[in-house]
DNA sequence: AATGGTCTGCTGATTTTTCAACACTTTCGG
DNA sequence: CCGAAAGTGTTGAAAAATCAGCAGACCATT
């Protein structure tokens, strides 16, 4: 048993599907994550899932007219770190210059990202020279 | 329903932590994946789960004396490009340049990998430039 | 008011996952 | 050689996950 062991994931199949499409979104209903989901089950079963997901505390939910619009209760930018830092882990071995250089080759970045990816470093560097 | 729809992520739980495990190391013994989880099953629970894993097809083992040692059959480099995807498209919108800015954030690298980074970057410039 | 469509909440049946006990085999150390 | 430790393989029970049917509520239309 080391210290910082990895614990299973929290959510079953369903829900981690669930609640990614809830963060690609940002928020969305019942409905609208049914039909983003190929072979989907029924409305009732997707209905089931988001209830179960808001008694475990991942999602919550805002009444718009008659419906629910679900929200992840966990911002996305700390979620995107979390995750952000278990791929660094398990497929990186903790290295920022090897996912970089996996993202260069999945995004295919145009000149103007390359651009402005190049001016998030220049500024790091910058900031860490003023350190 | 939507072309590129998300499918349910095809392991459970205990499936999922397991091969993370077997993915960060690279290879594992029954013994090590359970040493290297914090509140782990009993032995015979995790080589079972190994087995189900081995049963659908995402894991292999290799005999070392009487030992298993299980490796990945998807080879990590190809496991850890559609692992990114997956992030990007959750989590940041697609977006090269804001993963980016989350890594820097959340590995604040040295001066010397900022530098090899830059140089990532610089290269796939060149690349682009002669294309 | 009646009707149809869409929604929520609940429930129990079914399926899947998780688990450990146990039998057996192999390896290691005294 | 023997016993203990470490390993594999199997199995069935318990727990968790998944599902859809259904009742009722809400909203829009006729």
């Amino acid at each position: 048993m080391v210290p910082n062991a990895p614990e299973p994931p929290p959510l079953s199949r369903r829900e981690r599907q669930i609640l990614d499409i809830v963060y690609a979104r940002a928020n969305a209903t019942a409905g609208e994550i049914k039909a983003l989901m190929s072979n989907p089950p029924s409305d009732s079963a997707v209905r089931s899932s988001l209830r179960i997901l808001e008694e475990k505390g991942h999602v919550k939910h805002k009444q718009d007219g008659a419906r629910y619009v679900y929200l992840p209760t966990v911002p996305r930018k700390r979620a995107s770190r979390s995750a952000l830092r278990h791929l660094l882990h398990t497929f990186f071995d903790d290295s920022a210059e090897d996912v970089m250089a996996a993202l260069l080759e999945v995004r295919s970045p145009d000149e103007d990202e390359l651009a402005r990816m190049r001016e998030l470093i220049d500024r790091m560097r910058r900031e860490e020279k003023d350190r």
